[in-house]
DNA sequence: ATAACAGCGTTATACTTTTCACAATTATAG
DNA sequence: CTATAATTGTGAAAAGTATAACGCTGTTAT
């Protein structure tokens, strides 16, 4: 059964919500509960969830900690995944704080840089490996998955070494597509497009408002 | 008309394309060139096409400057939008940097920021005022786009004052759904659902290759 | 000229994703 | 124990998107 990205995406949404939720305590919630927190509809709820199987009873919705684990498992693999980081620039280095500590699952092991200054160096706890070295760290952490965080006209010959070097699945935040074979997964984090369809959007809104 | 979402995320990517050819002397691209690059077929890249009326021709192609110049109209507005950031964290600022100087009609024109060290000061160009006076700012500057980067705890007070302050599109970087009123269009740019999903499918892809 | 070709614009078709609707299930109150 | 109300799980309908197909137009070569 092939999962919609959409879906998957939303699955991410639930699980923090869901993981917010044993924070405070509830022990259970409704799908109506987490559409409203997700702003989706309750039956999209109940949709998704048919895609990881998890299952709630009526009139006491779905047990928090099963969802959470649920969820967790469909992502994510039962080892956690090594993620490397390749571009230690202003990007790379908020996306590293950001993802520091964060995710138990999903740790960034390995960055790479060109810069020589900065070769070596621990920065939010995690090593700078020299580009060169790609293919034998990756290889030793066993990481198959890599954040593109370099600048545009490097970021094609970024994802043929990582994909060289076994990674099969890339966050790609240049603002460039990336020319990748079918079995590599490349999501485009591209903050141009985002700005540019709020730009759109808001505007037909407040024409349409105006009306 | 209604354009698809997923259209104006093509369009913007089609738009840098055709910067990419101006500088490179090209003055026209047929569907299908486009269509290779942005990783998509020519059907789909003259579909999207339609939304914006722009124009082609028969073993021609289109014209490279004017097809730059309709999509910009189409996606930004006449006069250049001002774009406000608020919370000059790791994030913010490698938000400020990317952007700096980067896209001519959107131009963050004004930072805000709670801690009292960082106001009155310039960053990439930009000058960081006090969230207090958000709503002062925006008016005297014509703002009505955000860009969210402000710690997940605070991102819907903060969404709230915006809008508050006039705000209808926001771009939101805090990893929590926003709750706002129809008339405002929010863009949630969520790494830790981009890096799941890239886990999940990259799980997914190995397994299917491994067959 | 005109035949052959290439590529646009658009209509029709296929596919994907979301919403609707309701039977089945479970808790709760009387 | 039974009636009631609430919520799940899912098949069916609707909406939204992408692909295919093809007539028409303009270009090129002969």
């Amino acid at each position: 059964m092939v999962t919609p990205e959409k879906t998957v995406e939303r699955l991410s949404l639930y699980r923090r919500l869901a993981e917010e939720m044993l924070r405070e305590g509830k022990m259970s919630v409704f799908s109506h509960q987490l559409a409203e927190m997700a702003g989706v509809t309750s039956s999209q709820v109940r949709r998704d969830f048919m895609f990881i199987g998890t299952q709630g009873r009526a009139n006491t919705g779905y047990n928090t900690k099963e969802l959470k684990a649920g969820i967790d498992q469909f992502l994510v693999s039962h080892e956690p995944d090594g993620v490397a980081l390749v571009g230690i620039g202003n990007l790379g280095r908020a996306v590293l704080a950001f993802f520091h500590g964060r995710r138990p699952n999903l740790i960034i092991k390995a960055c790479f840089d060109k810069d020589p200054d900065k070769i070596g160096r621990i920065i939010h706890g995690c090593r700078v490996y020299s580009i060169e070295d790609m293919a034998s760290v990756l290889l030793s952490e066993k990481i198959n998955i890599a954040i593109i965080a370099v600048p545009r006209a490097f970021a094609q010959e970024t994802a043929e070494k990582l994909i060289q070097a076994g990674v099969n699945g890339i966050v790609n935040f240049a603002p460039v597509p990336l020319n990748v074979p079918g079995n590599v997964y490349v999501d485009n984090v591209d903050f141009t497009m985002s700005l540019e369809k709020v730009a759109h959007f808001a505007r037909k809104q407040k024409i349409v408002s105006e009306i």
